[in-house]
DNA sequence: CCCTTGCATAAGCATTGACTTATGGAAGGC
DNA sequence: GCCTTCCATAAGTCAATGCTTATGCAAGGG
């Protein structure tokens, strides 16, 4: 998930925005651009490029003495996926926590009362 | 999108992993498994968790002396719809390129030859 | 051929951020 | 009423990271 890492900063995140709006877009362009909403020098937004490259979210080829950046979508779709399933199991265990509900719990033979989910049973280190 | 700077550490991604996967956990519960995985303190998690809680990506209920954290899915969907709409406009574009390519260029009447995208075409900083 | 443009890298600095140990307070067991 | 457990916060350290200026190199234009 080095995505997630990469997409933790607003310039990136924003140069991301304009080349899924733009296509392809130089490296001077980008500079332009960012210039725009950020006070950032072009080595500041080359640094912020190489990050993006590292990452695989974008990829650069040479055209004369341009460089010419593309969005790379695969990263952004793993990135995606993991979120998706993240809320998948979410909603998953609120149904069945609902369906528990609706079943008017005719558990809680315990006279205690409510407990919560029991994962967090155990709190001592376990030390590895 | 503050979701975004808030995922952009692993340690973090693992908690919310924990919360989808096991529902509700305490901070205790969090730490321990925190602590199967990284290396990290008590007071570490702790502050992961203040992170998170902040970021509006998980809430805390006081039960007892602990503390229940739950994984709020509204940052995360909204993180989700980002990456969505970034990877939507990129495949519009590439669908665009294509039809174009089909379409066997007609253009380029030009004498010139095939030149790139051109909102890159001003690359003076304009000062703001 | 220079001279300019386009972009990357180097080096240095400042800030952020993640960690640590130490501590405190609130709730529960005995 | 203690003592323990659970958890948060405080304070300080260290590394990572984002910025700057300075520079270098490759490609075109005159």
């Amino acid at each position: 998930m080095t995505a997630l890492d990469v997409l933790g900063d607003p310039v990136r995140r924003r140069l991301l925005e304009h080349l899924a709006l733009g296509g392809e877009i130089s490296a001077g362009g980008l500079v332009a651009l960012a210039q725009e909403e950020f006070t950032v020098s072009q080595p500041a937004v080359s640094q912020h490029l190489r990050v993006l490259r590292e990452g695989g979210l974008v990829s650069a080829r040479a055209v004369g003495r341009r460089r010419i950046y593309t969005l790379e979508p695969g990263p952004l779709a793993e990135a995606e996926r993991w979120l998706a399933e993240l809320r998948g199991f979410w909603s998953q265990r609120l149904d069945a926590l609902e369906t528990e509900l609706a079943r008017g719990r005719r558990a809680a033979r315990t006279d205690d009362s409510t407990h919560e989910a029991d994962p967090a049973e155990d709190t001592t280190r376990r030390m590895a």
